[in-house]
DNA sequence: GGAGTGTAAGTGATCTAATCAATTATTGTC
DNA sequence: GACAATAATTGATTAGATCACTTACACTCC
């Protein structure tokens, strides 16, 4: 029942690198629908099972979704470097200020990078990106949740440095829980209007070439969402699952 | 045969939950055993398919380690909030060098902090670490890779970041692969022996408490790393998988 | 007695084949 | 044409059995 010469260890590691193969050579994007978990199975002569261990590896990693019912989706376009743990649950507020310390280390230098060799093209996106978030900042959905992750990716894809981007990305879908839980149209409407002027400045600084201005301005507006956050908390509201206040401030 | 009362679609991902609760509350550490994963699917009144398939998910965030015929094992203390993606491979030269950029970016900064903030046991077990590598810096086998990446590691997590600590460890392990193909006991030894005395000078200076000096040699240090790589590359030899020789040089 | 070998128990890996559950498209009715 | 019932598709889970790898123990032979 098996024809191939070579012997298989963990066929289950074997088979998520044959569908990643798989997602590759028929040129799969995001949303697209692979075979059934059925139609895997034959396919490679394994057992649903066995291939179903294969597909729960992918999950895991992110590059795929599966649906009850509905089937198997191809979730990213490319494999992350880097992934954030899909194991992790709410964090706690002491984390969520260590995130933001290590985004204000990360995100301004890539800025000031992007200025220096963003392509045009890439720079025309960051721009339709903040004609995007001028509309989403008005609605009370989570568009603009949204639109701001894409908007810090699409900086960070623009500095060429891959790694960083995969390092920022994983950092903002970490949190994006957090996001969610916070913002129920309350206050937050000001945090987000001004979080949406900081965008523009640091777009302008990146189209305008101007490497010091970008990093300056990602450096303000990172600084400012992490005072928020700070003021949140002294503010009392205890977010994350509690029970961990032994402050240490984050240095940064 | 399902007593409680709450619905549970993705059985999988609740029991990967459970498991992670199991090593908690037995406060299971690295290299312990867990039940089989007969005993599991007992324990929790489900079949082992589907135990099987938590436990792909639990290995895939590198929580466990599961060795056919031995058992199944604690890798991590403790869950990393980022982790590197299983799913890659070898990496291309072009990567490698951005691996090393973000390094230059983040650890001469978690050098700094870690000389202002270390504890003092901390600060202990860095110059236990160098006398390690004293040691293992002689020895052909591959102690001297393991102690380097507790060196930076250590480093990394005295420095209070708990989220730039694991992207660290991230990207350490990420091209740990590479070390290991790079280094067939060739000329290696002097590079070797060069990073050694790197590594004696930014835990001397972190135990001095000289944020500014630990900054300055951990940039020291990498930047030599990298160029090491870049000489390599230009030496002729195709690393990665190759095919991609689409130049613009990494930006830093 | 010690070194090596062989065997058996434990454990992960995979298979088969069936049933349950959720989604989606279809069909039919009003 | 809108809505509801239904059928087909597909993922989720089960059960028990068999195969393959590791390990430890006992046994043999020197």
């Amino acid at each position: 029942m098996d024809q191939s010469g070579l012997s298989k260890p963990n066929l289950s590691a074997y088979l998520s690198s044959q569908i990643q193969n798989l997602i590759r050579s028929n040129d799969l994007k995001p949303g697209d629908r692979l075979p059934s978990a059925r139609a895997l199975a034959e396919q490679f002569n394994v057992a649903t099972p066995t291939i179903r261990e294969a597909l729960r590896r992918l999950q895991a990693t992110g590059l795929i979704d599966i649906r009850h019912g509905s089937g198997i989706y191809v979730r990213r376009q490319s494999d992350r470097l880097l992934l954030s743990n899909p194991g992790v649950g709410a964090l706690e507020t002491q984390t969520i200020l260590q995130v933001l310390d290590a985004r204000t280390l990360i995100e301004p230098h890539l800025a000031g990078l992007a200025a220096q060799f963003a392509t045009p093209s890439e720079i025309e996106a960051l721009q339709d990106l903040v004609r995007q978030a001028d509309i989403a900042v008005e609605r009370t959905d989570d568009s603009y949740i949204r639109v701001n992750y894409e908007l810090h990716a699409a900086i960070a894809r623009a500095s060429g440095n891959l790694v960083l981007t995969h390092i920022i990305e994983s950092l903002l879908e970490m949190y994006s829980t957090e996001l969610h839980l916070t913002d129920p149209r309350t206050g937050f409407a000001v945090t987000r209007a001004r979080d949406h002027f900081h965008h523009h400045i640091v777009v302008d600084a990146i189209a305008a070439r101007d490497p010091a201005s970008a990093t300056g301005a990602m450096t303000e507006h990172i600084n400012v969402a992490r005072q928020t956050v700070v003021a949140q908390v002294s503010a009392g509201a205890p977010s994350g699952k509690g029970a961990d206040t032994n402050g240490t401030a984050s240095p940064l």
